[in-house]
DNA sequence: CGGAATCCTATTTGATACTG
DNA sequence: CAGTATCAAATAGGATTCCG
């Protein structure tokens, strides 16, 4: 019976971030902020909703986001997968695949954004109309 | 989740203009971002939180939140009413009094932002279980 | 009281080139 | 394919001082 490649699961290398640091001391008493906070990359948002579609490659998140530049792509998917928001599977074929899923946390959260969605569609159109 | 509306993605022609020298601080094709956009601000949470209550006056909310500076409050209420989620009342008086209340907007956000704490909520919880 | 003006630092993002 | 490394630019926020 030949195995299928297993995926390895997380932890990209530990370059640990010089763009996450403390925030501050009101981010550990308020979870609005919290969600906010994880969120507030300023990709996060497409990069969920890419991927809460079906697990995605590197390259293929690329394609669906081309503004997004390959470094920036790297910090905030380490970024969201810190926060496990997203899982990294590796496996092991050559050339090497990677696929980027949510996790349950996430997928609760893509919740959340559909109403931040239509809160977000109304503000459009009423500053749409009172011609901001 | 629906699909972000979101920078170039599947077959449609590519009327998405290529102006990407300059993204503005509103990307406007994008509910999602739009929404996430209003609430950035590092304090932006914190003030509504505290005039959805009721009306207050500049002094009150920098008793409530004695971490912001008077710049910083400042920018962000104009920044909160140029999105139209604040109004600026004014009255006559001497010392002049000055109160900012929540548009019917803000409060239909203030909804949305329940259902972030309550994701925020989990969210910490579940990083807390595993020692974050 | 309720800010405005100015200066300054830290964080975030982008562009470009290179790599295992 | 899936990133790193480096540099530069844009932004956000804080500190301080001054004002009607």
């Amino acid at each position: 019976m030949s195995e299928l490649p297993s995926p390895v699961s997380g932890t990209a290398p530990d370059t640990l971030d010089p763009h996450r640091k403390h925030i501050g001391p009101l981010e550990k008493e308020c979870p609005v902020w919290a969600a906010i906070n994880v969120l507030r990359g300023r990709w996060k948002p497409s990069i969920l909703c890419e991927i809460v579609k079906q697990p995605q490659r590197y390259s293929d998140i690329r394609k669906a986001l081309p503004h997004i530049s390959a470094q920036t792509l790297t910090v905030q998917l380490r970024e969201l997968e810190a926060d496990g928001l997203v899982v990294r599977d590796v496996y092991a074929e050559v050339p090497v695949r990677v696929e980027y899923r949510l996790t349950p946390l996430a997928e609760s959260l893509s919740e959340v954004m559909d109403e931040l969605e239509q809160w977000g569609a109304r503000y459009l159109q009423e500053r749409a109309g009172s011609g901001h």
